[in-house]
DNA sequence: ACATTTAATTTGACAGGCAAACTAAAAAGC
DNA sequence: GCTTTTTAGTTTGCCTGTCAAATTAAATGT
């Protein structure tokens, strides 16, 4: 044994967190989430699940029900016991408590989507840019049109909408609104949320793209009853969105993980960010298209779209071409190795694949499965669920439409409302 | 613009987290932690820092000095600018509140420290294993003697100690309690902290090891400051702490982050997890050793302890022997290239390379930024910033005893100390 | 002596939440 | 049919945490 001094004068010592808000959400908005999210529930229910009494539950539905934002319900979902005892009341979300829109901007397309406060699609909207001068003005009055054009559908102006979400590809912070770099804009925007508020005089939330599917999943998709998982997008390039505890987590300083950049290899392929053995180097669209170059170089027109020569490249892959079979190959194990990577990093209980429908044509789940068992460390628990979710355009304005709900609840029920 | 259909009937959406506690911490508990983590306080500056009313600090510190927890303090750091008005009175932890124990069990030492309230160190223990025989009762045990002997050296008894942190390696679940795998025993038990518990008749906190080591960083260290920051520790293994918004982050399953099985190549180096390409299979004590072997095959004793023929590899570097030169060089750029593809993951600001003294001897802080910035993805953000920070054995103890703070507090200010 | 300034306490009010008593509405037993 | 049982929902009174504002305390100007 060897003895230490002892009796250093002591200091300070414990976490200093400076501002720390970390307020819980009040009672009521979780009420409302509860219900949102359970369907038709009675307040015994809610009480049971929350955790309160049932003298609170009644109070505040009752507030929430003289809010009009929520109503009660007759039809019950036929519990599968039919019990005696006083029948249950129902609590729904009111579809006419509110309306909110989701825009998704790329490149490309704009994509946008009208949903009420009970979830119903009241509108979409779908069309490829043709002119952009690239400035964040008349990207915002893209929106404002798009805007418009749906709730005209519905015989709604502006002024019955709640809030917009607002998504774009880039590095964007949420919290602060700002634009730090998008390909949209030829320069970033610190006050790119409040200048898109006030042009269009809405409430407007905004967020990266990556994040926008991993908040569609997380309200109306399989991350749903999850409170840890992680979804990995192939769009054109490899994006990540992860989610913590039911809530979307945006690194520390509000820039997501960057999968696309993940290094799978020392002097690997060369990415078109500059750096070598990026994931996105291996399994993205320019890079399939490069190879590919290569390993048909007479088969398809170079001035192709890209998707024709992809699609080319995959028949040929098809019909037993070994080079191209090899790019896909390549492709598919790397996406294994920068997966399991985030899962011996992270440790979430589900993966979820999750993007555009013609990407993912070259992906075997069960292949990635094996491939990923041979990468992620396992002493004895299972590998995480791998979840293949194709789904369209509108997945992305999905979870604009989220972010757009979260604010328009956060602003009536959320800690700030409780003050006014 | 394409119309899709609409007026989908509504269903249920929102995340649904089951039972959500996400307990606000009591005021009291905020307070306290306030005032340990930056010394002697007026009850002004904490109104001011935790913005709450100076009447609700003046309650609850009342109640705080009555339950011996705070005490007030004349010796106020005497304030740059002498002002006027009645001058402020400090509050101070009480030094004899409470002692706790913080224990680091690991397959060659047990260490052990012990501290009271006020972080006044006042005993320590270290002494190398010699017998073992793998049971969870005579580890049990051993920390009970630990805690004994430091305990008699001070005059005290059991019964004045308020709790113990315990760390071990392996797979341990702080919030269950349980030993899923560790290296120490020949099997896992699911009820090891209760049974630790019982065994020594005090409250147990159990973690991982590389936990403790981010734990003792937030506590104590550098990490006291910032939010979110990423350890890495090198000892026999490589691991990995991650502390997310001012807590320690466990990921989902309560497993941390595997940093030392991430995997840095295809097809790489042979780990003794079984898989290939580990970072630890690069960095790790046996992966130089084995390297070693090859580099100086008559040079070395091949039956010498580990630490002894690092050493005389680390001096036929410096000679310049080029093969174990490139031995270090690889793994330096290894340990670049995996914590590299963390930043680009998790996004810290602040990454401390945390451990035993003389592990990163071979290492050169400006080497790895240069690495580094190589490998991660920065479009117009600064690196996280990078320290080295070496610390004595003690380092996993203090991260032990933070643990057993952590859980003294929490009895007594808590959530659930509030009902009882 | 008296105004000024800052620190700390006391006071009154109020909101959020709970427990328990109470009312409501059904089925089951007699 | 009447009572009992059972479950749902409401009302009531109370407790606790918190704040704003008034008050007291202790120092430094003038």
């Amino acid at each position: 044994m060897t003895k230490m001094e002892s009796g250093r004068p002591a200091g300070n010592f414990g976490p200093l967190m400076g501002e720390a808000p970390e307020d819980a959400r009040p009672l009521k908005q979780r009420i409302f989430d509860l219900v949102r999210a359970s369907g038709p529930v009675s307040r015994a229910q809610v009480a049971k699940e929350l955790r309160i009494s049932r003298g609170t539950v009644s109070v505040l539905t009752a507030d929430l029900i003289e809010a009009r934002l929520l109503c009660e319900d007759q039809t019950l979902p036929a519990s599968a016991e039919m019990t005696r005892g006083r029948p249950p009341v129902g609590l729904s979300v009111r579809a006419d408590a509110f309306v909110v829109a989701g825009i998704k901007l790329s490149s490309g397309n704009r994509t946008g989507l009208l949903i009420d406060s009970a979830g119903n699609r009241l509108a979409s909207y779908r069309m490829p840019v043709t002119t952009r001068d690239r400035s964040t003005d008349s990207e915002i009055d893209a929106t404002g049109m798009i805007v418009d054009t749906m709730l005209a559908d519905q015989g709604l102006s502006r002024c019955d909408l709640a809030a917009v979400g607002l998504g774009l590809p880039g590095f964007v912070n949420n919290e602060t609104g700002s634009v730090h770099w998008s390909p949209l804009f030829t320069q970033g925007d610190p006050q790119f949320a409040r200048r898109a508020s006030d042009r269009l005089g809405l409430p407007v939330a905004i967020d990266n793209d990556a994040n926008l599917v991993a908040l569609a999943e997380l309200w109306f998709g399989k991350g749903r009853r999850t409170a840890d998982f992680v979804v990995v997008t192939l769009e054109e390039g490899v994006g990540m969105g992860t989610v913590l505890n039911h809530r979307l987590f945006r690194g520390a300083n509000n820039l997501g993980g960057e999968l696309g950049h993940l290094k799978v290899a020392l002097d690997g392929a060369l990415c078109r960010c500059g750096q070598r053995g990026c994931l996105e180097a291996y399994l993205s669209d320019y890079a399939i298209v490069r190879e590919g170059a290569t390993a048909l170089p007479h088969g398809i027109d170079r001035s192709a779209p890209r998707a024709q020569r992809i699609e080319a490249l995959q028949q040929a892959a098809a019909q037993g071409n070994a080079a191209a079979q090899s790019i896909f190959n390549r492709a598919q194990r790397y996406l294994a190795f920068g997966v399991a990577n985030v899962v011996n990093l992270m440790d979430p209980s589900l993966v979820i694949l999750s993007g555009g429908q013609m990407r993912y044509d070259w992906l075997d789940p069960e292949v990635l499965r094996r491939d990923m068992r041979e990468f992620v460390i396992g002493t004895d628990r299972d590998l995480p669920q791998l979840k293949v979710h194709e789904w369209g355009d509108l997945l992305w304005a999905h979870g604009a439409a989220a972010l757009a709900l979260e604010a328009v609840t956060e602003a009536r029920l959320g800690p700030a409302a409780v003050t006014a």
